[in-house]
DNA sequence: CAGAATCCGAGACGATACTG
DNA sequence: CAGTATCGTCTCGGATTCTG
């Protein structure tokens, strides 16, 4: 995953469009990272993810826009019928991996 | 800090109130990891803090507001006049450094 | 100096209804 | 099946004005 020696305070003036922002606009949405974590368990239907989030048709398909528009998922029409679409992460999706297991990290302590 | 054994795929159920919801809830906002970035170089004073990040005002009290509430900012008011306020991470603010350098990893690759 | 109060607009969510 | 259309609600952001 190229260099991981670049840090965040090493560069000189903070604009909402320094990378962080760009993850986090990637990330952005309540179900956003839900539909990722799905997704990184492989590669699943619109209506198996739907069936997994109770989440709204409106929202999954909103989020679902999103995440191909940042290049993190792949949507691909699945021949035969009933009509079928299936939705993989790209390699970039998969990537995510390391920052979602660092949000993690950061929430799963006390507040206290 | 902790052990990093766990991962976000390791955790049955996903819900919003998860880990990874509780450090996204942290830093939501547009300004908000400007303002921890600007901590993580030291202490600042509120005017400080509005001179370097060229924001409003409502919405730099409300970013730390909500940073003091989630555990991630102290304030401290300064003895004397005028009046000043200073602001300074906490040990868990300090441990945003990692999740920043993860979310600045992951937006720092082109999408192409 | 360090904010609080107020008002406005944009975007995300949620439910419901409808369609190729 | 896999969405789109519509509407109401809520939160965030930005600007302005005012105060201890």
């Amino acid at each position: 995953m190229a260099n991981q020696t670049v840090s965040y305070l090493e560069v000189d003036r903070p604009t909402p469009e320094c990378p962080v922002e760009v993850t986090l606009h990637a990330l952005r949405g309540r179900w956003t990272t839900l539909v990722v974590r799905e997704l990184l368990g492989g590669a699943r239907t619109y209506s198996e993810l739907a069936g997994a989030l109770a989440v709204s048709d409106k929202v999954l398909a909103d989020r679902l826009a999103q995440l191909v528009e940042c290049g993190v998922v792949e949507r691909s029409r699945v021949a035969g019928w009933p009509p079928r679409v299936s939705y993989a992460l790209t390699p970039r999706g998969q990537a995510l991996r390391g920052v979602l297991d660092a949000l993690w990290e950061w929430g799963s302590h006390d507040c206290s």
